[in-house]
DNA sequence: CACGATAGGCTTACGTTGTAAGAGTCGTCA
DNA sequence: TGACGACTCTTACAACGTAAGCCTATCGTG
């Protein structure tokens, strides 16, 4: 419980105390959660103080878009091969956006370059180049990857419903769809089976490309 | 030029006018933009009058995600491959998302389940099916071209800049990354390429996958 | 034809949002 | 000591979504 605070008495504040806050807060009760005075008051604080460490609301967002971009960035995968690799990248994107499924619009409406995330993609490239793609295609398996992943966590989170149940689906009427139907029944697979499945095999049709002309 | 209406005179609206003008609206100037007053003033008329036509903002912009949504569905690929159907499938789907740009935080935040577009799911699932694709291994190749098709379509428009550019990257200081520098010059190819070349290899792997246990 | 119901428009008003402006208070350094 | 800068609070404003209610033309029914 935080004690009343008199005027001129410091809450002793911080741009990381005040992104730690914002970003539990948008993880607890959503993006639109996120007021200014909402956030002050989960810092024991008046709403305008936060100005002082953040210079407006678009500021903040970035600084979670940022923080939730490093932590995808973490893998280097020190001397992995470039299949390897690029499925390391696709799982650590994916782990990132899953962790802080709330924050994923804007995430997804501001462009992810950050120093963290170009390294990633350099080291990537390296590894795709060393392993005898040209140069232009090493980019179009780079984007083909992040795409999928960044895909694959959409479709994931838009589903309101349990992680891992038939979801939305469910509520459908299937009788008019009987091969969809039948597909969602027989369907136990977990989400994270189908995100491989389809990961290895795009991973496979590179490598393919790679033998032939 | 819009006659100035006394009270009592009819302006002419209806659910499709107004989800028009919104559309519209979108589309120039952003999804931040659509505000109930500015968008009665393009219609000519003062903000209550739109809940005649729709009960809410969240219900006017369910209204314009399930327009995009009816549009993206509209192949139904009468005897194709289940290869070239995937591929219809993904490049209406990414070229709906890219015809409004600005809708795609809308469109990514709620479920895409509409009858149209459980259609066109149960008849690729039927091509997959008769190709000899046990059920659930349908259902991830589904989500996983689905996912693959959206996050291309994100990244391509997180990126602010021009279509074709090196778009944000472009003011990157490269020099840091050298491999990566090297592909975004050598990279000529545009999206559209890559987006295919991708999705090539992708379908390649299902098809070995069917060939092999 | 008369008349009540309804649909579609306008006006006003309320609570909430982001944030500009400014005044007070403390710790720090000259 | 005195001045300053960093931090916090208070007050205020414009713009947002929308609830409530009024007014009028149109239409269905007698």
């Amino acid at each position: 419980m935080p004690m009343k605070r008199g005027q001129g008495q410091r809450a002793g504040l911080s741009r990381e105390a005040v992104l730690d806050a914002a970003m539990t807060l948008v993880d607890r009760e959503g993006l639109e959660a996120l007021t200014m005075r909402r956030l002050a008051a989960q810092l024991g604080v008046e709403a305008m103080t936060i100005y002082h460490h953040v210079p407006n609301k678009a500021a903040l967002l970035d600084g979670l878009v940022e923080r939730l971009l490093t932590a995808a960035a973490a893998p280097l995968f020190e001397d992995a091969s470039w299949k390897t690799a690029l499925r390391e990248l696709a799982h650590s994107w994916l782990a990132a956006l899953r962790a802080h499924p709330n924050l994923m619009p804007a995430v997804l409406s501001r462009p992810a370059v950050t120093p963290a995330t170009l390294r990633v993609m350099d080291r990537v490239m390296e590894r795709l180049a060393r392993a005898g793609f040209p140069h232009e295609r090493g980019l179009a398996i780079l984007y083909s990857v992040a795409g999928y992943a960044t895909g694959q966590a959409v479709s994931g989170t838009a589903d309101p419903d349990g992680p891992d149940q038939t979801g939305v689906l469910g509520a459908v009427d299937l009788a008019a769809y009987p091969t969809l139907a039948r597909a969602l029944r027989a369907g136990s697979a977990r989400p994270a089976d189908r995100f491989d499945y389809g990961l290895d095999a795009m991973l496979r049709g590179f490598e393919a490309d790679l033998d032939s002309p």
